[in-house]
DNA sequence: TTATCTGTTCAGTGCAAATTGAACGAACTG
DNA sequence: CAGTTCGTTCAATTTGCACTGAACAGATAA
């Protein structure tokens, strides 16, 4: 808090580069589109387009949030292994800087977390097929009812398969 | 509007056999997840268990849910090619009905969503490069900026033109 | 024409998630 | 030891978006 370089509240983003200004922009938007944070998306394109690694506080100043933001956020991308903190000798900061091989992290979310969700989804694609029988045995649907359910469940099933056999090709691939 | 029939605000939700009450749940779920509104997705897992196409007020009142979200969410399903509208002869109602074949729907959204938005980023890739130069240029950055910044913009294009090449495989085998 | 029955649009409300400031704990420094 | 400098956590606020009620427009029927 030396003089007269706090310049208010306004994000010091205007004076980024153009080029990292709008990769910022980008990759908020792409996050925005994902459901998750704006926040989390900025810090990944600013760190994208990063010589060296910032620590916590050149991230908060440089894109106008708060170190609670900037933490949150870098913990989110480290979570998704977009993002890995690094350190330097004689230093306590941390500091991040972008997972170099985009394949890399594609692969990690597709295994720690795609796949987990497609197994639960099969599972899932069970239990409906046994509630639709159990509303048969009840009374609760007709005949109709339970062969049309059915027949739509498999459709189902059928898709999630098939996807269960690419994915593992595309995962190799990428 | 005749006697007995119009059963409160509360969602007659509680009153679908279970398979259909379930269903709704899981569809609900998974449009929360992927950041759509929760409602559309209450309305396409009704609809998926339904023996018949359903009008708009039998859809919002089986949900609990008002007109004007009933006719948002079939729009946003249509627009999805998750849905489709039906009528029936000498009746002025909309029905709506799931699209039978889900490899129809994810091939019509890749197609219509996905792959435009592809070429988008392509695009914008493109722009992000130029704008990287541009900063060299203009003195905004330095040699070592323009040169990490360009390698990595160009491990996003290989990337990008990996999944270029395997989606059209994935579409087809959908 | 008027009356009724459709679905849609829009301003207002409410809620859930994002963001923040402040307090905290941990790890160093002098 | 006290005094900094970090990062994280938590309550409170703000923001954004889904949802609603009411007004609306189109179509049909009397």
């Amino acid at each position: 808090m030396s003089s007269a370089s706090k310049a208010s509240t306004a994000p010091s983003t205007q004076t980024l580069p153009k080029s990292r200004f709008e990769m910022v922009e980008v990759t908020a938007r792409l996050c925005q589109r994902l459901g998750m944070p704006k926040s989390t998306g900025q810090i990944y394109g600013l760190l994208f387009l990063s010589v060296h690694p910032l620590s916590l506080e050149e991230i908060a100043d440089a894109l106008g949030l708060s170190k609670a933001s900037a933490s949150t956020g870098t913990r989110h991308l480290i979570g998704w292994h977009a993002i890995r903190q690094v350190w330097k000798p004689g230093d306590r900061k941390d500091y991040y800087e972008v997972q170099a091989d985009l394949g890399d992290v594609l692969r990690a979310n597709y295994l720690g977390f795609f796949k987990p969700k497609l197994d639960a989804a099969s599972r899932k694609l069970g239990v409906l097929q046994e509630l639709l029988d159990a509303d048969l045995q009840s009374g609760a649907i007709q005949n109709e009812e339970h062969a049309v359910g059915r027949e739509r469940l498999q459709s189902i099933a059928r898709v999630h398969s098939r996807i269960q056999k690419v994915l593992p090709f595309a995962e190799k691939l990428l």
